[in-house]
DNA sequence: CGTATTTGACCTGCGC
DNA sequence: GCGCAGGTCAAATACG
């Protein structure tokens, strides 16, 4: 669009939350180009005022002949500091070539040419002041929102607390570490919901049935959906060896593997024990896009790259590299099912600032990672805990829960694939503001791309944790389904109903975690190289040759 | 030439 | 103890 004015607006990355863009996105309805940012433009907002008046004053058919007579042509010039100032002093002096022409027996054709581009840079800078007012709402609601969510947040720790607080009034007998009765792993086993107990689908057990493994053939380490169907031939685990796992303690450096030489699980405090499940769990992320990453504003760099059982497609490994010592990575794989959808599990957290491009990811996947660790927490109760957020959480999906079947660390996904492949962007995008009329957030520009359309169902967006997020934590060793759920002895429905009513009655929750999920997304698009998403680490995907299964 | 990626080797945990 | 699989390392290679 600038291209004809002769106008290059650049400007920097680190404004992606200024006027014209949300999230880095552009989010009116005409496309900016990405280097295009109206809050570059003015440097106040009686600027703005004053050069929207010199084009009006233009665009009001005032003869514009004499140029070097013009009064809006000396304000203009004279205003150095402004960026489209600058823009329009290039139109003018390419105008002003032309003027031995203009003075003498002009043609009127290129006076109507003239006055055509100046009305058309008029109506741009009436954009740009609406784009500009906009997205200072905007701001105001994105502030809001994030507000929102954290007090949410902290509200669902809340209602867990005082869950688990009243679980601890009421001690189960087979709290007791080894206590699994065989009664209990048959109940297990029928897909029935037994507390403080869990099950691990180790690799054997992923073996074990292999008419169940072209439908649930993701990787090892991938989650797994039960149909509700008994997998018999799941391995009960006492509590005490997946603690212990769970225990095993890392370095900051990240060394997993050499986790287990430190171990000393029996003496270890809680904290220490807490923190290392901390750095264990994962949070994945499913999400649609060709793309070979999708892109989370964090830098990455890839350390390596397997081939994982069951899955055609390789599975890359990156690690932060936004800060030296950065403990979080990665992985990316296709899945197998559907190579359209990019599978990214994160593992750690970073230890270091984060652009706000990043921000949204971190924010989402460390409040998940959050939610999760708060029930694994090596106590009974913790456990528990998992197994109520679980379920709090998938009343609103029915038979979509997985589990973990062979994850070595717990583990939620965040499931942004389409679940519903008839449902249409417009309508997320209604919905979301029709579910909350006082948080209407303009469409980011991303989103309008038909693939993102094609990859975001419309009632998932609102419910992002209500529906795709799925547990799989080691210890849910469960079926979860309404039904289930509304079944569990351990469960009163009345519970089941507060928390979800905690998590789903507040619009605004849903409405920031789409806000976050649809930036996140937004950066999946083949296309959005430029994106501006991307931010100053706009370069964290810039490993596109290399992604697994490309 | 510096940086990022590739890729085979190696380490670790787990099941048999 | 052996084999398998996931994960990581690091030398070689590619790239800008």
């Amino acid at each position: 669009m600038d291209k004809g004015w002769g106008l290059t607006l650049e400007t920097s990355s680190s404004n992606s939350d200024r006027a014209g863009f949300f999230k880095n996105k552009p989010v009116f309805g005409f496309n900016l180009s990405p280097k295009f940012n109206a809050a570059e433009m003015f440097s106040s907002s009686d600027e703005k005022r004053s050069i929207v008046n010199e084009v009006d004053f233009f665009s009001d058919k005032k003869p514009f002949v004499k140029k070097e007579n013009s009064q809006a042509d000396n304000s203009i010039r004279n205003d150095d500091q402004c960026v489209v100032n600058t823009g329009l002093q290039l139109v003018i002096a390419n105008a002003g070539s032309d003027q031995s022409t203009v003075d003498d027996g002009v043609s009127s054709e290129v006076l109507e040419d003239k006055r055509a581009k100046i009305q058309q840079l008029a109506q741009l800078q009436v954009e740009l002041e609406r784009m500009n007012s906009e997205n200072q709402r905007l701001k105001g609601m994105l502030t809001q929102v994030s507000n929102s969510y954290s007090a949410l947040q902290m509200h669902l720790v809340t209602l867990m607390q005082q869950q688990l607080n009243s679980r601890t009034e009421n001690t189960h007998p087979h709290e007791v570490a080894g206590a699994n009765s065989d009664e209990e792993k048959k109940k297990e086993n029928n897909g029935t919901i037994v507390p403080r107990q869990f099950m691990e689908l180790g690799p054997s057990g992923s073996k074990v049935d292999p008419m169940d493994e072209p439908s649930h053939s993701r990787s090892s380490s991938e989650e797994r959906t039960l149909s509700g169907s008994p997998r018999n031939n799941m391995e009960l685990v006492s509590r005490d060896k997946a603690i212990n796992r769970e225990e095993s303690p890392e370095s900051e450096s990240w060394a997993p593997n050499k986790a287990p030489k430190l171990m000393t699980s029996s003496t270890k405090p809680v904290e220490q024990s807490t923190e290392a499940t901390m750095r264990k769990a994962r949070v994945s992320v499913r999400a649609r896009s060709e793309a070979p990453m999708i892109s989370d504003g964090c830098q990455w760099r890839k350390y390596g790259q397997k081939m994982a059982k069951g899955n055609p497609c390789p599975r890359a490994y990156y690690r932060c590299t936004m800060a030296v010592g950065c403990p979080v990575r990665k992985q990316v794989q296709r899945c197998a099912e559907d190579r359209s959808i990019l599978i990214t599990t994160y593992e750690g957290t970073h230890n270091h600032p984060l652009p706000p491009a990043a921000m949204a990811m971190a924010s989402t996947t460390s409040a998940a990672a959050n939610m999760l660790l708060s029930g694994s927490m090596p106590s009974a109760d913790g456990l528990m805990n998992t197994n109520f957020l679980a379920r709090a959480m998938l009343p609103c999906s029915s038979n979509m829960a997985t589990i973990s079947a062979s994850a070595p660390f717990p583990t939620v996904t965040l499931d942004l694939t389409a679940q519903n492949p008839n449902a249409a962007l417009p309508n997320y995008h209604q919905r979301i503001n029709q579910a909350n009329p006082q948080f209407q957030f303009p469409l980011p520009a991303g989103l309008n791309h038909p693939n993102f359309a094609a990859s975001m169902s419309a009632p998932q967006i609102p419910h992002v944790l209500g529906q795709p997020l799925y547990n799989q934590s080691k210890f849910s060793g469960l079926q979860i389904s309404q039904d289930n759920i509304h079944h569990h002895p351990s469960i009163s429905h009345d519970t089941l109903s507060a928390a979800t009513a905690a998590i789903t009655a507040d619009p605004n929750f849903t409405a920031a975690l789409a806000a976050a999920i649809s930036s996140i997304i937004g950066g999946s698009h083949p296309n959005n190289g430029n994106s501006p998403m991307s931010g100053p680490s706009s370069n964290n995907n810039n490993n596109t040759s290399s992604f697994p299964g490309n």
